[in-house]
DNA sequence: ATCGAGATGTTACAACATATCATTTGTATT
DNA sequence: AATACAAATGATATGTTGTAACATCTCGAT
């Protein structure tokens, strides 16, 4: 069993758990996250699927799937990037953390991190200072990645 | 003089010094942000100018003249929420430092603030940790204006 | 076997954004 | 003032992203 069947066998447990389908479909959209090594728009994963699976599945699909995909938190929105990634830890069995998103400006790739529980609470105070309240501590960031860094260098 | 104009003016004075020029439209662009309280979308921006100028400007145009004031760093682009803002900043002398911006999730308001560079930091270095490297500490966070937050209690 | 909820298909359209080429306007040079 | 050039805007078309509304199918419970 290879690592992407794995992911997809948490997948199904942890839908199973929480009384919803991994239906074929859905498994579809979430395959073509899990296998692709960067974020991709509704559309590139749209084709994606259409081309490795030799269906034509509409836009509206591939959209309701994602929602779906997003509340389960199998799949996170990147609305820095407008683009879609699998989570990166369906396999882990501790409850999903607010997550942060370093994502490469240069080739889409993008890594969840947690950041210092210490950091965030400065910033949350920041923010109050201001007068507002944070509601999500869901960061997204613009970054390079490894491979860009030395390919710039 | 009213506080409007007061903004156009060092607008005006801040594009001279740049070798570039605020037109009637770029000014009612500009406008149209600075008398609005919350972020707007390019086509919210359109349609306000257009019933404020009784114009019909071409969505063409308002994404240029959008893209020309953010290049002056007039204006600013919130990724997060696919908006636009007025810089905060237009009638500061000083040099335009990277701004965070609070964004009320309920009404669109947005704050312009400058977190403190010591949390930045901790940021960057958490994001070094990861393997990544900041590019930019633009942040956008997703909150709740004072407005907002007292109307939900 | 039947029924009902949930999932997917279909069509149409709304909202967001850019490419390209034509025209106008403002400024510099003569 | 006439000319000439660059910058700005207009006009048209098209590409991209996202949703509304209603029809059909499919799975699982009774
Ligand atoms: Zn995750
Ligand atoms: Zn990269
Ligand atoms: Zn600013
Ligand atoms: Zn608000």
């Amino acid at each position: 069993m290879n690592h992407v069947d794995r992911i997809i066998g948490h997948a199904e447990q942890h839908c199973k758990a929480h009384g919803t389908r991994l239906t074929v479909k859905r498994k579809q959209v979430l395959m073509g996250l899990i296998q692709s090594d960067k974020a991709l728009s509704a559309y590139e994963l749209l084709d994606f699927c259409n081309r490795q699976y030799g269906e034509k599945m509409p836009a509206m699909s591939v959209y309701r799937i994602l929602e779906f995909l997003e509340d389960e938190h199998l799949v996170h929105k990147l609305s820095l990037a407008n683009k879609y990634v699998a989570c990166a830890h369906i396999v882990c069995n501790h409850a999903h953390a607010v997550p942060q998103f370093l994502i490469c400006r240069q080739c889409s790739k993008v890594k969840e991190i947690a950041i210092e529980p210490a950091t965030i609470n400065e910033l949350r105070a920041n923010v109050s200072e201001a007068g507002f309240k944070l509601i999500s501590t869901q960061l997204e960031m613009n970054c390079l990645c490894e491979g860009c860094i030395e390919q710039a260098a």
